[in-house]
RNA sequence: GGAGAGAUGGCUGAGUGGUCGAAAGCGCUCCCCUGCUAAGGGAGUAUACCCCGAAAGGGGUAUCGAGGGUUCGAAUCCCUCUCUCUCCGCCA
């Protein structure tokens, strides 16, 4: 969530900062100031009569320590208004100040000057294009590759769980782990710290990472134990220092896990979830930057960089579109999507986004640093996936098979896979 | 899963109804003294919010795991929850 300070003093940037997002009605920033105001009145309504009732509370106990017990009895008498007073005043402060959450929770990031204003992914500009898209030609999708060599086992993950839950069999397996390996030393090598972290997270993790409230529809959700299945290891990543207060010589602090994904992908169809297009439960290696507010900017580009590099290692062509503010999301300031082609289908998949929060994600969980006069401000984060496997592999199988059906191994893979074709 | 103990500031740890946002020690910061390499003295050292102020700063409120309750007044009493530790059970 933003400031609310910040949106009383730039509303005109925030309220055009939602339009630009595709948001119909901004009417949500006047509210917030409106309520804002109103729960600032009440604050001091509320202070001014605790102060009283501390001050006479103090008063009886110096009276009843001096064994004056009717002096003290007189007070008492006079506390017993206010003391209802400031239950009343409690109530309605709780409800306004829930009012003004919601509020707060319903206004976007506002979006970083550099990103092109548009409303829809027609709007995203390419950043860049690397490598040569390859023509279909000869060659097959990925699911068909898969199915001749058995390497993926569709029908008996639907058996087995249901839709969207594959199995990956022998070399699929093994090249899958060559992958994560592959990422993970990437990572390790940028600098970032290897974790494993858990993979359900509780209500206030949801909450700090923005899946809560509205987004709660994307996950999965163990009711008995009140738990969420990850979508993402952003969650548990960047909630591993939720509520902390990290000195100016922590950052930045890196972070990056290998972990599984689990979306319920409500409502995908068609072309978008064939094969290893989009599937409800998926491998990623996730990268998370927690960095001082004036360095997120080159830190977006820096973790973009390492992100490309990936794909250029892979040898495997991709572009890099910088959303637009109509297609970036509402948490974001920045965005950019890197795409792999994939010749199999001769069409652009999905395998990484990069943004930067800004302190939107910050604010809500709370993580904050010290600088080195003491004063505390808020972080900002970032994250992006470095890389998402499934579209990778797609990717790998398309572009590395032959004309006679074989398909070799990357070179950058061959260390970690030890042979040269699958 | 069963039984018991506990949760206090950066850390250790006192505090069982009134002047306690909280003793003491450690750590850290600043200052002073001393001067021979280790020690002495002093001051400061949580977070959030509200009000006044141009600012420096001042005033106030809340927070002793979380939430609720009793009371004029709660770290202290009561209830619920969470987490940690010990023992038993189970188990990769």
């Amino acid at each position: 969530m933003l400031d609310i300070a910040f949106i009383r003093e730039n509303s005109a940037l925030v309220k055009q900062g939602m339009l630009n997002k595709g948001e119909k009605d901004n009417s949500a920033v006047d509210k917030a100031i409106a309520k804002d105001e109103e729960w600032r009145n009440l604050v001091t309504k509320l202070d001014k009569l605790r102060a009283d009732s501390n001050t006479k509370a103090k008063k009886i106990g110096e009276l009843m320590g001096q064994g004056k017990k009717e002096d003290a009895q007189k007070i008492i008498k006079e506390t017993s208004k206010s003391k209802e007073d400031i239950k009343n005043l409690e109530q309605e402060i709780s409800t306004v100040r829930e009012e003004l959450d919601n509020l707060l929770y319903r206004i976007p990031n506002v979006p970083d000057e550099s990103v092109p204003v548009g409303k829809t992914e027609e709007n995203n500009e390419v950043f860049s294009t690397w490598g040569e898209p390859g023509k279909k030609d000869w060659r097959k999708p990925h699911w068909d590759i898969a199915a001749e060599k058995n390497w993926i086992d569709f029908d008996r993950g639907s058996k087995v769980t249901g839709a969207g839950f594959p199995f990956y069999l022998g070399k699929m397996a093994k090249l899958q782990r060559a992958l994560i390996n592959f990422f993970i030393d990437e990572a390790s090598e940028a600098g970032y710290l290897e974790m494993q972290t858990p993979y359900f997270i509780n209500e206030n993790s949801a909450r700090g990472t923005g899946q809560i409230p509205d987004k709660e529809d994307m996950m999965y959700e163990i009711q008995r134990d009140e738990f969420f299945l990850i979508p993402t290891g952003e969650v548990p990543v960047t909630n591993f220092r939720r509520d902390e207060i990290l000195s100016e010589s922590d950052l930045p602090t890196k972070y990056a896990a290998h972990t599984p994904c689990w979306r319920r992908e409500a409502g995908s169809y068609g072309k978008d979830v064939r094969g290893l297009n989009r599937l409800h439960q998926f491998d990623k290696v996730e990268l998370v930057n927690i960095v001082h507010p004036e360095e997120s900017d080159q830190e977006l580009e820096a973790l973009r960089d390492h992100a490309e590099s990936l794909l250029k290692k892979l040898n495997l062509p991709y572009r890099t579109l910088l959303m637009c503010t109509g297609d970036m999301g509402f948490t974001q300031t920045k965005k950019y999507d890197l795409e792999v082609w994939s010749p199999g289908q001769e069409r652009w998949l999905e395998v990484s986004s990069c943004s930067n929060f800004g302190s939107f994600q910050a604010r809500r969980m709370q993580l904050r640093f010290k600088d080195g006069s003491g004063k505390i401000e808020m972080l900002h984060t970032l994250n992006g996936s470095g890389l998402a496997l499934p579209r990778v592999v797609a990717a790998i199988l398309e572009t590395y098979q032959t004309e006679s059906g074989d398909v070799s191994v990357p070179d950058a893979l061959q260390s970690y896979f030890k042979e040269n074709v699958l």
